[in-house]
DNA sequence: GGGATTTGCCTAAACACATTAGGCAATTGC
DNA sequence: GCAATTGCCTAATGTGTTTAGGCAAATCCC
């Protein structure tokens, strides 16, 4: 009996890739050990269960997605940086739906912190230095890109913007100049 | 044998407790069947399918919310009316998670045409009377607010912004400040 | 190289949910 | 009150999750 060579994080991996092709809840156990031609009994000395697997699946996309963060921010500041790390999000999602929908799976706070999550903060922190915020307003604003690039994306996502005038593409551009203006002009408590 | 009155509305509308007590992906029609004391297969004369029951939970969902959002804007303008519409979501959302979940549903084109989406869509709309922007800009500020809007509520749901200072509530309030004075001076193009 | 140990995948089985087909009793229409 | 309809039921099938226990392949070790 040849061996299929499982591991937690090739079957990780492979899930990313089933989600991506069906939607992240539609990723099952059975169904991977289908695609590893194995039974599904095989899985279990892998993984620890579902939600397990599911788990492994938003820690490999929160990952990558850090991963992309910092490499567009390199060498990037202000207005150039807030674009660039946007547009890292929005372009995983419409690459990796599945994953960007595994990212938003809701870890226990042990398993968060010690996440790529940290890092996503950090990098929209970083943004910040080229603007002139202290805090608290730099944990605000930290907060509010949080939910703007969440929140469009995830809209997008879900057909909200699409075949209506004007084109989301334009929106997406608007929404960085409106957004840079913003911190430039910061209004005072 | 005493009958036990089912109806999709009111199946819908437990399934939308159901859903707050335990999460809209754990709704089970199953589980349904059992608080009604009644059999699974007998809820099919009702719904179509699990997935049929959810997006009659969705349609209540956004129904109840259009509505609290009307309630909500009626005799106010400008950033009064923001910050009315946007405590609206919020407060919906950590009252009725499981609801609000639902909200989020994908719906097929024309029953998402049919549901209370498009009312959201005007509502956010007419906070905008209250500010003076012009097409595209008035739809890409929709854009905008809607992203922030369920953005921040999602990701506070998701436990992003808990234990750590400063508090929420008053983030929350520095982003009805910070969007206000975005409105009002939004960058040319 | 070969025996002992560990590891990896298997069979088998129990349980939950979704869904359909067909039946009988309660309700409704007249 | 009888016929037609409706509402819930039993029964059965398919799929997914999960655990227990078994056998063979890989690895360790002398």
């Amino acid at each position: 009996m040849v061996r299929a060579g499982l591991t937690p994080d090739r079957l990780a991996r492979a899930g990313a890739e089933l989600a991506d092709e069906v939607g992240f809840d539609q990723v099952t156990v059975s169904e991977l050990a289908r695609r590893f031609d194995v039974k599904v009994a095989s899985l279990y000395s892998h993984v620890r269960s579902s939600h397990d697997l599911k788990t492994r699946i938003a820690l490999v996309a929160l990952e990558e997605l850090a991963d992309r963060g910092a490499a567009a921010l390199a060498g990037r500041a202000g207005k150039d940086a807030l674009t660039a790390l946007a547009n890292v999000y929005r372009d995983y999602a419409r690459e990796h739906p599945g994953r960007y929908a595994a990212a938003q799976l809701r870890l226990d706070p042990e398993t968060a912190a010690a996440s790529a999550g940290p890092r996503h903060a950090q990098m929209t922190r970083a943004i910040l230095r080229g603007y002139d915020l202290t805090e608290p307003d730099q944990t605000h604003a930290v907060r509010l890109l949080g939910s703007v690039f969440h929140g469009y994306v995830t809209l997008e996502l879900a057909g909200g913007f699409s075949h209506s005038d004007p084109d989301s593409d334009v929106t997406w551009n608007r929404i960085h100049d409106a957004l840079d203006a913003l911190l430039r002009n910061w209004p005072a408590a």
